[in-house]
DNA sequence: TGTACTCATTGACAGTCATCGATGGATAGC
DNA sequence: GCTATCCATCGATGACTGTCAATGAGTACA
């Protein structure tokens, strides 16, 4: 086998540590070069925007939002969930310093939307979390729900 | 506007909630209904997968994993991470746990490898991560990385 | 059987996170 | 100015997480 039959990768010497990099001692018979690791930051990165995901609350409101055909205002998502205004703030703002969502003011309301300009990583992320959202997705089904904007905004 | 320019996401009289369930007092000016939530448990399981991808580390595993041709033997990834052995697997674990690895046992040695039945909430996320992972990936661009298995095995 | 080795699990500790009540800033209306 | 309302921030608290040392389980080999 050569071919990485599930992800379809291909081995590429450009991706693997030679075996003369790997500590001293560590080098037995069972160990074979991996692929090199991603840089730290990136790898950081990646996580952080998981790690913005990784609360059912704020996978519930990126879901209403990505669902909202306008901004969504901070006193319906206060309504719609049985959480405490301080706590649903502190969600959104998650959201917000991990570049998915912005907010503004209309007088005394703070609205919340998807940013348009999120990262490819984000995007992703949230399509992937579309995608599976509807369990009547097949009754509606309209194709990708996040397309990449054909014209940022 | 009617349709969420960013996601393209149609109105649906089916997803949204009546403003006559939304709570008593809280119905004002600036509320608009907003599209139901989704169920508790489907949301848990869409966070806990994120969460399985929340840190760096694990992100780290889940590229390599991706990118071998072959199952990974622990004792490589304790050789290419300054972390220690007990890390690396409790790290393992999570990712068995959130159903993204399967490990399989030859003598001593633990091999580990991105498990073919992943679910489809698990394979969008995989490939998210694969997607960008590579700053390279112009020069070696192969397509879609992790793609559905024609044959499942 | 005894030794060496690999990997998983447990326990402990420090750090981070989710949550809420209290508080403060900003705005609208009187 | 005064009051009411909305939202963000702060501080406290309990729960969870990442990490490592110690230990246990399982395997290979002499």
């Amino acid at each position: 086998m050569t071919v990485n039959e599930y992800t379809g990768a291909m081995p590429s010497t450009s991706m693997l540590i030679p075996v003369a990099m790997l500590p001293a001692g560590r080098v037995k018979g069972c160990c074979q070069p991996v692929a090199a690791p991603l840089p730290a930051d990136r790898a950081e990165e990646i996580a952080a925007l998981h790690r913005a995901l990784a609360d059912p609350m704020r996978v519930q409101l990126v879901h209403i939002l990505a669902q909202a055909t306008e901004p969504v205002c901070v006193c319906d998502f206060t309504a719609a969930f049985e959480l405490s205004q301080p706590t649903i703030s502190h969600h959104l703002a998650k959201l917000r310093d991990a570049g998915l969502v912005a907010s503004t003011r209309r007088g005394i309301w703070a609205f919340y939307q998807l940013r348009p300009d999120m990262t490819e990583a984000a995007r992703e992320a949230v399509f992937s979390l579309e995608a599976r959202a509807p369990s009547h997705r097949d009754r509606t089904r309209q194709g990708r729900r996040v397309p990449r904007p054909s014209a940022q905004r």
